[in-house]
DNA sequence: ATGAAAGCGCTAACAG
DNA sequence: CTGTTAGCGCTTTCAT
């Protein structure tokens, strides 16, 4: 291993100038510098990320922490940081918290341990001013997909009442006005605010959401498929389902299938995040888009701006918006 | 920051012997393990990685190497490492090669900096004389998804003739003797050995694979619809496809059912891997399970192994087989 | 603009 | 069994 005290002997110079120019400092000679540099490149000298960790305290590091991985959501979230973390020259390191809650605060913990400053944090289990407290304390925690409004500028999240409207909205262009909801029994905002946002463009309509409209179950395809059945099972009538995602919707379409209605001539169908799922099933499915992997990209170069150049990213906020995604399970009502 | 040497002067000993206590060696006396125990609590001490990985040149991280992070199978690999590092005690820092082929060496350059022992690579670029190259470098490099004989020892990996194979056999044994063929155009040897399977299989029946009974591209479902189209627009019969993955299988459903086919009545499909698309389709895909999230775990836990007990690792092969999940894809042959 | 020297927190001989 | 000592490779005052 060629150290920095290698380079320092070779270029005939000390170990500070060789450290100056590694880490770009303008303080050096033009002629020295391009010296040092050609010593560097002819040695093929890497600084060592832990004895520079050891001494400054921090890492070029961007961690992630959520509650899983495998699934294409979180995949999304992981390649987003991953494609941010390489374009800064960043290493990326994950912690996932296996959806229990303490771990949570443990992954952000054994992060700030190996010196990173930079969490991207989807967090399930946190509260809001434990959230404030950690934003506090790491410059470059960001939030993602949550919204705590002490911290509004450290939140990269998504407009989920929007989502919501602009889910009916386009039901009702399509003539509907009988709907039932798939809602997810999980603890954050999420289904709530796109449930909400339904009731909000319903009631410019004077169309109310009745408890017995809504069904819910974790938010997983046989979830959808069992809130579908629940859904048939009782006496109502609606010609639309409105699912709190795609996993969802893919099952209450299949359940919906299976008992012999057809999608979407007898019903439509709408879910929610844009994931692969949503063009594996037939009809395809119609979707809000939700440019997760987008999203992560942004926190993550928002993120490294908190840890760099602070003044620039402060005092804004980062709200995304969804956007719909027609395909073939929504239909004009007859 | 509490460090090692605050621990040592409450303790009233020297650092040694905190380090001692520290990484559980044994050559401490009882109720001074016990006191030192007691004031790394009641102080908090937690050691630093970085320091630590400085002096041993080593650190407890499991790196991943793979092409993308996005997909469910990358997600399934991820998952499994994680889980395995978890019960280790292990973080893992991840490098995705982004599908181009210098990167995958430099994510490894890169994790090695870090100290970085034990790296689960999926390597799709780098040949095999490189990868042996390699393996002899770091002790705890594991190459998962991939067979290299030289390093034989070093790879986990799963057997794609058999399970070719074995999907063949469940066809036959459904009356089948006309097959087509949807394989994939990627630059590995899974696609190749999975379709070997599948001839190995037939030749025993004397039956041969022609050409035009095979379509191919990339591993996703567009090209798995195109595929199907492209076989149906051949003179050719065929009353089962075998598809190289789930992706490529659900396309060619959707394409076959476009086209007035039946599946599985006129046609039953078959797929590998068993990712979440299986079950998200209709008809629900019967398909050969690649237990790829166990593979990862396992992947995990023997690189440590090496890196801790080497002797107890050696000398063993790692072939994992897949095995047939029935569901409604494929039916008995009229 | 450059160098000397101290030290980040830890491990690992080597003594005793 | 325990302590002393010397670094690991780098950054960072503080001089010059």
């Amino acid at each position: 291993m060629v150290t920095i005290k290698d380079v320092a002997r070779v270029a005939g110079v000390s170990t500070s100038t060789v450290s100056r120019v590694v880490r770009g400092q303008s303080k050096v000679g033009d002629q020295c510098r391009a010296h040092v540099q050609s010593v560097i490149k002819a040695l093929g000298y890497r600084p060592n990320i832990n004895a520079r960790a050891l001494v400054s305290q921090k890492s070029e590091m961007l961690g992630i922490v959520t509650p899983e991985f495998s699934s294409n959501f979180f995949g999304n979230i992981a390649s987003g940081v991953a494609s941010a973390a390489r374009n800064a020259n960043y290493k990326v390191m994950m912690s996932n918290s296996q959806d229990i809650p303490h771990t949570e605060l443990e992954a952000i913990a054994s992060l700030r341990e190996h010196g990173c400053q930079n969490i991207i944090l989807h967090s399930k289990f946190t509260d809001d001013n434990t959230l404030a407290q950690l934003a506090a304390d790491i410059p470059g925690l960001i939030i993602i997909n949550r919204f705590v409004s002490a911290i509004a500028s450290r939140c990269v999240w998504i407009d989920n009442i929007a989502g919501g409207k602009m889910a009916v909205e386009h039901l009702l262009d399509k003539g509907h006005r009988q709907f039932a909801f798939i809602t997810s029994d999980i603890q954050n905002q999420d289904p709530d605010d796109r449930l909400n946002g339904c009731r909000n463009a319903l009631s410019k309509l004077n169309i109310s959401v009745e408890p017995e409209q809504i069904a819910s179950g974790l938010p997983e395809m046989e979830d959808g498929y069992r809130a579908a059945e629940t859904l048939l099972a009782r006496d109502i009538n609606f010609t639309a389902v409105i699912a709190y995602n795609d996993a969802m919707a893919v099952g209450a379409m299949n359940a919906l299938q299976d008992a012999g209605k057809k999608v979407p001539e007898d019903v439509s169908v709408i879910g929610f995040d844009n994931l692969l799922i949503a063009t594996a099933c037939r009809p395809y499915l119609t979707t809000m888009n939700y440019p997760i992997f987008d999203m992560a990209c942004y926190a993550s170069r928002l993120s490294i701006l908190l840890t760099t150049c602070k003044e620039e990213a402060e005092n804004k906020t980062h709200l995304f918006m969804p956007s719909l995604v027609e395909r073939d399970s929504v239909c004009q009502v007859k």
